[in-house]
RNA sequence: GCCCCCUUGGCGAAAUUGGUAGACGCACGGCACUUAAAAUGCCGAGCCUUCGGGCGUCCCGGUUCGAGUCCGGGAGGGGGCACCA
């Protein structure tokens, strides 16, 4: 009888519904794992990628039930943000309705896939059942104070018509439109991640189960220099500014101070002089783009304003503004050590400014060329300071300046406060509300959520909200005077970044219950696409910090263990006239690529991430529609180590077809007949114990390979008690992977209850050492010959072997090894 | 520019602490079964070879009895950050 997944597949996934199998249950005894998978946004559809991320989160979970623990593997989604407006937009539909109908196809077609979720625990983020709660932490962090609004140029994107966080901007262009961000003035709501920022930096070295990669990425985006502050005073006249330099060591270097184009004293001074004024306009023309950064000449504007250097008052250096020096880091000042700075050398030779090397590493004090110097070494030319490293001449010169009151030692951070509104319809409502007579005002928890108007229009751009006829007009909870609502909603961030505390806990009339939440969180293993290694990840850090702070939870770290997975990519294929080429537009025939209608040459290109502009994505509906759900989901596993890339191929989901079959002829021809097999017994039970120690590791490829040679072994062996028993237990083994198949070996072969609830096999660890070992014998090294021996002969008798060796009596030739290396068990090495 | 990662057959890849490189899968070739095809099964396969063996894990060098694995230098590919003081 041949395997038919799809009746199988729609009978399985059936009775784990029906008796709620992957429930998780809160008042469990057993000891609990929380698996997540990062929750999708409801585009419509689920593409190859979220096969494969959720089918890994799937055979963990499965495992780990197996293993006789209570796992918690929930679903939801992200269902707030900017592509259900633009359908909005485009199609005349309501977002709302937009988004529900989504998610009810995606949840469809996850269904089909057989994924062991609690789906009574399913939420999705633009329901007031989630956002309301969202609404209510916010008023919580709000009254701790780490939520604060703040008039602030903010990053425009003239198209989306909306304020983009820092995040949110790449290369000068909005992440989404590409379109150039504008710098505007409005009043912003912001959270404060970096009253965090030193506990989140401390926290990356407690987390030994993320990928390195993902540490290093949050690592550089928090930033964390030390240096220090140092004041300069004008000459002649009264006042000065501060500099940050992470270098304090080289102060006797400095040959110029330089300013920002935005910074306060570049602005007073520019109301006297029409000259600055241009050379400001231009600085702002030049922008951020990568492009323009690349090929923009360092430029300065000298002010004609000379500083006293702080150690000596007889030297005077010049005040530029400066197209290099940035207002947002640090003081957005600097002072110029031309020696040792790449871009301030690049100034002073355009501006033929003295360059003094003030550190010099042993044997070279000569002149600086074209490239600063930034190594080690001791320090010259330095009054005080000549012949300290350069560590001890930064804490002498902070030491110095603090006890003389010119500077201080200080910690300056890339990472900035969470901007947060949005100046958007589809997202959660921002909790508050202005009156002219109390200020800003916190909409009363009895009165939430705030809910979203449905009657609103997408005709032209701009915030909904803003323009709703009656949504904004409140009154005061306060004073009770008329006064207006916020009409900015929660960048989407913010809505994943609690989510999982809510899969764990979802109680009516708060955001979560504490200790219902505590028993399953940190969440052991999430997993998830790399592209979220520093914005999700970090903000859900901070997130829960942030509760952790108000006493909501007591959990720090969300996420024990992370793992980001690759992407899964597809040939790509070009016409002679240069479009691209879907896949089934394409065929083989004689070996060569032609366009199937055509007949036309086509011409393969690179394997890439799968996409629509290159046309190379492949739909997994009629994928699994054909070849059933446990051959998709074997695929997603085989081959290609889970974080790399895996390259999707028709033979590829042909050949795991062909595997789901295999399985099946092997469990629908089991023989029960007597008698051991020694040989099988020990393949199977270190295939057991194999397996389970991929899968913890998620070393899925790995876990397959095994699963591959227990089969071939199984199919090889004559029949027998451990040739049937073989074949019960590869059920269990493979059940996490390909579930609906395995209920229905489980089935037939007339086992109780389903595999789902079954147990892991025991390993017998008699069974996992082998008695015979083959020996590797090599003459310098390389391999001459293999001896079959007991395991555990000892060192003399291998020598011996070794010696008589065939190969090696022919190679040596009568010779006498110079020295023999044995290691038992392993090999015999003669050095002639 | 700075930081990080990767590189093993035609392809995806495996390989405890340095110890028989290429398991397993895909593609390929041969054979069997079949009227035929599909499906299935069996066999083969890193490259070269005078059949003794030689060469092989991106390249060059080093450490070692022994290096895919460790160290130094370089090349190619990918990723992150980016006038960050």
């Amino acid at each position: 009888m041949r395997f038919n997944p799809l009746a199988a597949d729609a009978r399985w996934q059936q009775v784990w519904d029906e008796r709620q199998t992957f429930r998780a249950d809160d008042a469990s005894p057993k000891p609990k794992s929380y698996v997540l998978e990062m929750f999708p946004y409801p585009s419509g559809r689920i593409h190859m990628g979220h096969v494969r991320n959720y089918t890994m989160g799937d055979v963990l979970a499965r495992f780990r039930r197996m293993r006789g623990m209570e796992v918690l593997h929930p679903m939801g989604w992200d269902a707030f943000g900017m592509p259900a407006e633009n359908a909005a937009m485009e199609r005349k539909v309501h977002p709302g309705s937009w988004t529900r109908a989504n998610i009810e196809a995606m949840k469809a077609q996850l269904k089909r896939l057989g994924f062991a979720l609690d789906w009574s625990r399913e939420l999705a983020t633009c329901e007031p059942d989630y956002y309301g709660h969202e609404q209510s932490l916010f008023i919580d962090l709000y009254e701790a104070g780490l939520v604060y609004r703040k008039e602030s140029a903010v990053n425009w994107d003239p198209v989306d018509q909306t304020v983009l966080a820092n995040e949110q901007v790449i290369d000068g262009k909005g992440w989404r439109s590409g379109a150039l961000v504008e710098k505007r003035k409005l009043s912003q709501w912001f959270l404060k991640i970096t009253d965090f920022a030193d506990d989140l930096l401390a926290g990356l070295g407690t987390l030994d189960q993320w990928p390195d990669k993902v540490r290093l990425m949050q690592e550089n985006w928090i930033g964390k220099s030390r240096g220090m502050r140092i004041t300069f005073h004008f000459v002649g006249r009264p006042g000065g500014f501060e500099v940050f330099s992470t270098r304090p060591d080289t102060i006797y270097g400095a040959s110029f101070t330089a300013i920002a184009a935005d910074h306060p004293i570049a602005q007073e001074l520019a109301t006297h002089s029409p000259q600055l004024q241009a050379f400001i306009e231009e600085c702002k023309r030049t922008g951020t783009a990568a492009a323009d950064i690349e090929t923009a000449e360092k430029k300065g504007f000298d002010t004609g304003l000379r500083v006293t250097h702080p150690l000596d008052p007889n030297l005077h250096l010049p005040l530029y503004v400066a197209n290099f020096v940035l207002m947002e880091y640090g003081t957005g000042a600097v002072m110029g050590v031309p020696a040792h700075d790449q871009r301030d050398l690049d100034f002073a030779r355009k501006y033929d400014l003295p360059v003094v090397r003030v550190v010099a590493p042993d044997g070279d004090h000569g002149e600086i060329g074209t490239e600063a110097y930034t190594g080690p070494g001791r320090l010259v030319n330095s009054h005080f300071l000549n012949g300290m490293e350069v560590e001890e001449a930064k804490a002498a010169v902070i030491a110095r300046a603090q006890h003389e009151h010119w500077g201080k030692g200080t910690t300056v951070w890339r990472l900035r406060d969470w901007g947060v509104s949005r100046q958007r319809y589809w997202g959660t409502p921002i909790p508050f509300i202005h009156c002219e007579g109390c200020g800003v005002v916190p909409v009363p928890k009895s009165q939430l959520p705030v809910t979203l108007p449905d009657d609103v229009s997408f005709d032209i751009p701009g915030n909904p909200l803003d323009r709703h006829p009656t949504w904004k007009h409140v009154d005061c909870p306060k004073c009770g005077k008329p006064a207006r609502r916020e009409t900015d909603t929660l960048d989407t961030f913010v809505d994943s970044s609690w989510y999982f505390i809510r899969f764990a806990s979802q109680p009516g009339d708060r955001p979560f219950d504490r200790a219902t939440a505590e028993s399953w969180l940190p969440v052991g293993q999430y997993i998830g696409g790399v592209e979220h290694a520093i914005l999700h990840l970090l903000y859900a850090r901070f997130w829960t910090r942030a509760l952790q702070r108000v006493g909501l939870i007591d959990v720090k770290e969300p996420f024990t263990g992370l793992f980001t997975q690759g992407m899964v990519t597809h040939e790509t294929y070009k016409a002679p006239d240069g479009r691209w080429l879907a896949p089934d537009e394409v065929e083989k025939r004689d070996g060569r690529l032609v366009i199937v209608e055509t007949g036309e040459a086509a011409t393969p290109g690179r394997v890439e991430k799968m996409s629509k502009s290159k046309r190379n994505t492949v739909d997994p509906g009629p994928i699994v529609d054909q070849y059933g759900a446990d051959a998709v989901r074997w695929f997603m596993l085989s081959d290609s180590p889970p974080e790399r890339d895996l390259p999707w191929s028709e033979s590829g989901i042909e050949g795991a077809w062909r595997f789901v079959n295999r399985l099946w002829r092997q469990i629908d021809g089991i023989e029960d007949a007597e008698g051991e097999d020694r040989e099988l017994d020990r393949k199977l039970h270190k295939t057991i114990a194999g397996v389970a120690e991929d899968v913890e590791s998620l070393g899925f490829n790995k876990a397959v390979a095994k699963l591959y040679e227990l089969t071939g072994a199984i199919e090889k062996a004559k029949p027998s008690a451990s040739r049937a028993n073989a074949i019960r237990t590869i059920v269990r083994l493979v059940a996490p992977m390909v579930p609906h198949l395995a209920e229905e070996g489980w089935a037939k072969l007339g086992q109780d209850g389903l595999v789902a609830d079954a147990a892991w096999p025991d390993v017998d660890p008699a069974l996992l050492v082998d008695d015979e070992v083959t020996i590797a014998v090599q003459i310098n090294g390389k391999l001459r010959d293999t001896l079959t021996v007991a395991k555990g002969t000892d060192r003399a008798t291998l020598e011996t072997l070794a010696l008589a060796a065939p190969n090696v009596v022919r190679q040596l030739d009568g010779a006498v090894p110079k020295k023999v290396i044995v290691v038992p068990d392993r090999l015999v090495n003669l050095v002639a």
